[in-house]
RNA sequence: GGGUUGUUAGCUCAGUUGGUUUAGAGCAUUACCUUGACAGGGUAGGGGUCACUGGUUCGAUUCCAGUACAACCCA
């Protein structure tokens, strides 16, 4: 046989794969089968897969090569998405790298810039999920800003403005001074940094005192329109009414009173500045003050500033502090740690500004949405996040969808004055709009000017399963109605809000349904010290190299074995690796049966008749265990029983009872079970490990063109013989405990042994005898009534064995093995007993339980009497005879 | 600060409505094995007061309360 030893998984995956893409096997369209959808969940276009990524997707393909084996009409809709901010920060990075600001752009030319980025860039990461084995039928793949997507958000837009749930308001935003734009919550990153406390006095009005106010940002006094003290605050009491002077603009202000105040904090005294602090905001809106903004939307300080006007807002800090000290207004300065917000993209400082925002309405809309989960018409795995998303989503705010930027759908408003505007699909309705509102019949294209911003990534994505079959566009396609709702989303818990729920908001609102029937959250990978994986940090393998070095299917086992539902993933290279070991395991599981001889003449021998007996009922058991786990969406555990099937069962039990002697054929019936037991373990296994399972498959038979393992039907589940098994697994216990014997008197295996069984020939079950015979190299079996000198002995359930080791035999090992035994059971009898001595246990517990334990205390007080027995024989004169 | 979820072997996790032979798995670990599929392997072991303190119960890893610690979400 040249078979090399160990598999090598580079020779193979490529040439699968693209056998699979050839035949066509990754296709689905519309058929009388039942439909089993997966939407991916689109990765960033000009992203890398990461290992994110890599769990991510090893979860979607097993399913769906599990549903395709099951014979459903399986279809995973590849994708990316266009990522706006990200996208654009990057093409914004890489014209300044080329000396070209994108202010100096026009939109049309930025955006030309941004296509070719795209094209350049774009599917990559859809190109690494090929070497992975993912089989998304390639012809469906959208990106979220191709033609029909867009028109899909623009329509959808339209429509909640139309039905009033879309509306423009003043926010508070997280504005990014370097790329100009809003950015949302969550790509704000928040951490300790040293700054400093600067105590400003403001000279209070028709006295000659001050208040003195803690601040962490001197510039912004420009903007202040309050000075405000706690109501309870004995101190300031005598304030109320009172008005104070801004320092350096000289502008007098109310002194107020607002709870939000904690007196203890800094002087106890707050300066209030509506237009740059969330709070300040709030309680501006209270006690209906002004708000100044002072900064120009690229951060630096705005007319309205009256001071520093131009200046940027870092450099206006230190000019205010300057100009505090000169007028006498500065008290001191202290060191301060406090959080700071960068944008996560540009790394700026974040400023808090005012602006005006699109908004949908989300209180009514996501009502559907809400009992959908509650009441289990979709499901998320695992539960727990279940009462995370009732409490989101009854607390849940309006949505800002605008972002200032150019890269994503245009808000589709058009504006023929300051603050009219018309939202249509198109200029040309846009204008008959604008006409019918004006009255104004002259109104032309020219009077329009369309909104600068674009829309927020998730209201493309939100729309992606019923985008993803065109179904806005074209509401009665076949496509939307053969897959829609799709089967399951696998994705991660960390966008459990911003998209899953918003998809099921989307799916009920626009197909009157929901999305999918079931969520899936995987986990975070981490590393050792459990910090998430990120570039930054360069704490993450490069899942292609992780590929070369494990194999695909190394791989995906690795990512599989440690990643219950939700649990992060603490990533290490044992785990590809003992996936690797696992697909080395198979391989030589192949080449010792590819080894054999067949020989018609051999008749078969009956400990593997016993043993493909077995070997069929474990599998079906197996099955019935795997098909639990993946109604559970217990992957990692559906793995791990097809792991030790395989490895235990199959390998280390079945394959050393049914193998034939060194250089001896084997038989004809045993040799056609094996090879039709591996085939049934190797689809079971190829959900798992596309790869290995076909190439071993495809030699294992004689196949035709056109024949895979990946559309050959999955085994079903059927009744098993649990006595059987029951049988085996006592066996094997004899087996094990004949093993220990040998070990430890030194026998070695090649040396045939007796085996003594102290029972009657009549009663004992010896079915399995000739299994035991095989494995254990037993000379001869013989039943005994009396206990024999110079023997091993050991008990398998209440039946005690004897092994004879003439020479071999070591008095005091023998009495202290039995003795550890005899304590073991003693400590069982007695917590038995005590239960049994207890009234009340006997009286209240259930007829089986008490059965059960008189049944444990019976067991029990019957094998300390032997084992007694057997300490008194060693013990006494025949014992110390030797 | 508010909320959610955890805490079981060295590590990562199961433990199915409280009783199933005084807690299971994988990895790691120990001893032995240069065997004829595989050392990326085989065989046999060791390893846990189920975070802590109370309570309910005949009986608690499992139910309840509190404490400690951790993670995540929201502000």
């Amino acid at each position: 046989m040249d078979i090399p030893s160990k598999y090598e998984p580079g020779k193979t995956e490529n040439k699968w794969y693209s056998y699979w893409m050839k035949n066509g096997f990754f296709k689905s369209i519309p058929d009388e089968r039942e439909p089993y959808t997966i939407v991916i969940p689109p990765p960033n276009v000009t992203g890398v897969l990461h290992m994110g990524h890599m769990l991510n997707n090893t979860i979607q393909d097993v399913l769906i090569r599990r549903a395709r084996m099951q014979g459903k009409n399986a279809c995973w809709v590849p994708g990316t998405d266009h990522a706006s901010i990200a996208t654009e920060a990057k093409v914004v990075a890489k014209l300044k790298a080329e000396g070209i600001d994108k202010h100096d752009l026009t939109r049309e030319a930025f955006l030309e810039h941004a296509w070719e980025w795209t094209h350049k860039h774009g599917g990559i990461i859809l190109e690494q999920l090929k070497r992975l084995g993912a089989s998304c039928d390639w012809d469906r793949t959208l990106f979220t800003m191709d033609d029909k997507r867009y028109e899909s958000v623009i329509k959808v837009f339209v429509d909640l403005y139309n039905k009033g749930l879309i509306y423009r308001g003043v926010r508070m935003v997280n504005w990014d001074p370097q790329a100009r734009t809003a950015v949302s919550d969550e790509e704000v990153i928040y951490t300790e940094e040293k700054s400093k406390l600067y105590y400003v006095r403001y000279k209070i009005v028709g006295e000659d005192g001050y208040v003195t106010v803690a601040t962490t940002r001197p510039e912004t006094i420009l903007g202040d329109t309050a000075v405000c003290a706690n109501p309870g605050d004995e101190r300031y009491i005598h304030l109320k009414g009172k008005k104070v002077i801004v320092p350096m603009v000289n502008r007098e202000v109310p002194f107020i009173f607002d709870s939000y105040v904690d007196p203890d904090f800094g002087t106890g005294c707050l300066k209030i500045t509506p237009a740059h602090d969330i709070n300040d905001y709030e309680i501006g809106i209270r006690h209906k003050l002004p708000s100044i903004d002072v900064f120009n939307e690229d951060g630096t300080m705005s007319s309205r500033a009256g001071l520093f006007i131009g200046v940027d807002r870092f450099k206006a800090k230190d000019l205010a502090e300057k100009e505090l000290q000169k007028t006498g207004n500065l008290v001191k300065v202290e060191n301060y740690d406090n959080k700071i917000g960068r944008s996560e993209r540009t790394n700026s400082v974040i400023e808090p500004r005012l602006s005006l925002q699109w908004f949908v309405k989300m209180k009514k809309l996501s009502q559907p949405a809400l009992e959908a989960v509650l009441n289990g018409e979709v499901r998320i795995h695992p539960s727990k996040f279940k009462n995370l998303y009732r409490h989101w989503m009854e607390n849940v705010h309006d949505w800002c969808i605008s972002r200032q930027l150019w890269w994503g759908q245009r808000i589709p408003a058009w504006y023929y004055n300051d603050n009219e505007f018309v939202v249509a699909v198109n200029v040309t309705e846009a204008l008959e709009l604008a006409r019918q509102k004006t009255g104004n019949k002259n109104l032309s294209k020219d009077d329009l000017r369309e909104d600068d911003d674009v829309l927020d990534t998730w209201f493309s994505s939100w729309l992606w399963p019923i985008t993803s079959f065109d179904g806005i566009n074209n509401p009665d396609n076949k496509d939307i109605k053969y897959y829609y709702p799709t089967n399951d989303l696998i994705t991660a818990p960390e966008i459990l809000f911003f998209w899953v729920a918003r998809m099921i908001i989307a799916g009920y609102e626009y197909m009157g349904q929901k999305p999918f029937n079931n969520v899936y959250l995987t986990g975070l990978v981490r590393d050792q010290q459990r910090r998430k994986m990120s570039k930054s940090l360069g704490n993450s393998p490069d899942p292609i190299e992780l590929i070369e070095k494990y194999g695909a299917d190394g791989v995906r086992v690795g990512m599989l074995l440690c990643s219950p539902a939700g649990n992060d993933l603490l990533y290490e290279d044992s785990l590809p690796e003992q996936g690797r070991n696992f697909a080395n395991k198979i391989w030589n599981a192949f080449r010792l049966v590819k080894s054999w001889n067949i020989d018609d003449t051999v008749a078969q021998p009956e400990s593997s008749k016993l043993a493909v007996k077995w070997m069929e009922e474990i599998m079906k058991k197996s099955i019935i265990e795997i098909d639990s786990a993946f109604r559970k969406f217990r992957i990692s555990e559906a793995l791990m029983i097809t792991y030790k099937l395989f490895w235990d069962e199959f390998s280390a039990w079945y394959l050393e009872i049914i193998k034939p002697e060194y250089q001896k054929p084997i038989d004809t019936i045993t040799f056609g079970a094996t090879v039709a037991i591996f085939e049934k373990l190797l689809k079971v296994i190829h959900p798992f490990m596309p790869f290995i399972t076909e190439e071993i498959w495809q030699f294992l038979s004689e196949r035709n063109d056109g024949d895979s393992i990946m559309v050959a039907g999955m085994p079903e589940a059927k009744k098993f013989n649990a006595e059987l098994i029951a049988g085996f697994e006592l066996m094997k216990e004899t087996v094990g405990a004949v093993r220990t014997v040998r070990k430890n008197r030194d026998i070695a295996n090649r040396e045939k042994i007796q085996l003594l069984i102290m029972a009657d020939k009549n009663s004992y079950d010896s079915e399995l005898l000739p299994v035991v015979n095989k494995l254990c190299n037993l000379s001869d079996v013989i039943f005994i009534s009396e206990k024999q000198d110079n023997v091993a002995s050991f008990m398998v359930g209440i039946t005690e064995y004897f092994i004879p080791v003439a020479g071999n035999f070591d008095v005091e090992s023998e009495i202290a093995k039995i003795q550890a035994e005899m304590n073991y059971h003693m400590g069982f009898l007695a917590n038995v007993r005590k239960k049994l001595d207890n009234d009340r246990f006997v009286m209240n517990a259930p007829k089986n339980v008490l059965e059960l334990e008189i049944k444990k205390k019976n067991d029990a007080e019957s094998k300390i009497k032997t084992l007694e027995e057997a300490l008194k024989s060693l013990s006494g004169p025949m014992g110390s005879k030797k």
